[in-house]
DNA sequence: TTTTTTAAAGGGATTTTTCCTATTTGTTGA
DNA sequence: TCAACAAATAGGAAAAATCCCTTTAAAAAA
């Protein structure tokens, strides 16, 4: 095998021991090698913009202090559609797995990674031009299932902003004003909002967008 | 060197690769050898109750899905208290950390691990029955210092059961029917905090008790 | 014992939230 | 063009939350 011909992978994710053993593993691939490691989404900017280090892959975990998954993804995609992007995480709950790939990432892996699993993955990233676990093709089966649960979470933009807002300390009247809207409109959102969700009062509304990661603390 | 005079360290930690690379890691070692390798608190349990496999040194990680590190921790302490426990977490939050040592861990190692500074830690583990890191001695500083910060978390039973009701969706009314105390009084204790805290609302309330972790989601 | 502190309650007022129903405006598709 | 539909807006009112100030009783400190 010659070197020309292995793809080129980057690593984004900032636990240096499970990259380290990542980078490994890769390397270890016939058709893989690692190009390079960034700790976070900043640094893969970096390199990225100033170096010429354009990976064919890049693993991305979603956790990161300074500029996390999500934020990258979106990056990505604007500046680079045709690196494929597989994502990374512990989180297996549907909606963070829902917002990644509406971010455009092209796969998703739960980091509970087992040698083999991921040398497919990055096969089929490579052949067919995405990869899914099990888990998340069940989630996106489920995803596409217009049932009760899923419907509850296609919010419009507007509603969207005032649930993220609706989680500081305005008032509604402020919100209200932020959001170039009359108070009765705002009403209105929170009104439909407490009875799609079942919920009874703001804080349920609160606890509710940190579950589903539509806030981040 | 003889087998007989390695330590001997579980793992706990359900993510295969970051785990299976420790394993690697630790066995590389001159002082210690992995005795086992178990995926959450009730694995843990299983090997430690049914069999003889008695570690000297249990690495363990906090987010866990079926028995979490806290549990697991509590549990350890109750029944297993010579053995010493090392917590592994990504989280490097002051309450996460202070939460752990009051578990009754030996020390707390933040998941991104440099070789050398593991084998520093299983070594002062032995040796001088704990081990922490930098980040850690600081939090440990900060929470002896009785500054505000501190003294902002130093609740009264009666508050802290307010506050974590107060999380929920029931009224004050309702909390104050749960608490057995009149209306007027958990409006003091709301009032009080509000003041002490800072904060202008139950929105307020909620996002700060989930910060200081004093609910789960 | 007297003073101080603290937890618990109460009175009363204002603002915000929450709930209901109805109207206007704008867009879309037949 | 007109019906149909959704978004924005309104009015009114009850309930809850918030704020400020006082009082009582018990416990702790002096």
């Amino acid at each position: 095998m010659t070197k020309e011909k292995k793809h080129t992978v980057a690593i984004v994710d900032d636990h240096s021991l499970f990259a380290g053993s990542l980078e490994k593993l890769i390397n270890s691939f016939p058709n893989f090698t690692v190009l390079f490691h960034a700790k976070n989404g900043v640094e893969l900017q970096e390199r990225i913009e100033n170096g010429n280090d354009l990976p064919d892959i890049i693993l991305l975990d979603i956790n990161m202090p300074v500029m996390d998954g999500f934020e990258t993804a979106e990056w990505l995609m604007q500046n680079h559609p045709r690196i494929k992007t597989l994502a990374l995480s512990m989180e297996d709950d549907e909606q963070t797995i829902l917002r990644m790939l509406r971010k455009g990432v092209k796969g998703y892996l739960l980091k509970d990674i087992h040698p083999e699993i991921l040398n497919t993955a990055l096969e089929e990233l490579m052949d067919k031009g995405y990869y899914h676990s099990e888990k998340v093709s069940e989630t996106l089966l489920h995803s596409l299932n217009p049932d009760e649960e899923s419907a509850l979470l296609d919010f419009k933009e507007n509603e969207l902003t005032f649930i993220q807002l609706a989680c500081s300390e305005m008032t509604y009247k402020e919100i209200a004003e932020i959001m170039n809207l009359s108070p009765k409109t705002i009403d209105g959102y929170r009104h439909d909002l407490f009875n799609r969700l079942k919920i009874k009062n703001r804080v349920g509304l609160v606890i509710f967008a940190l579950k589903k990661n539509l806030i981040k603390l």
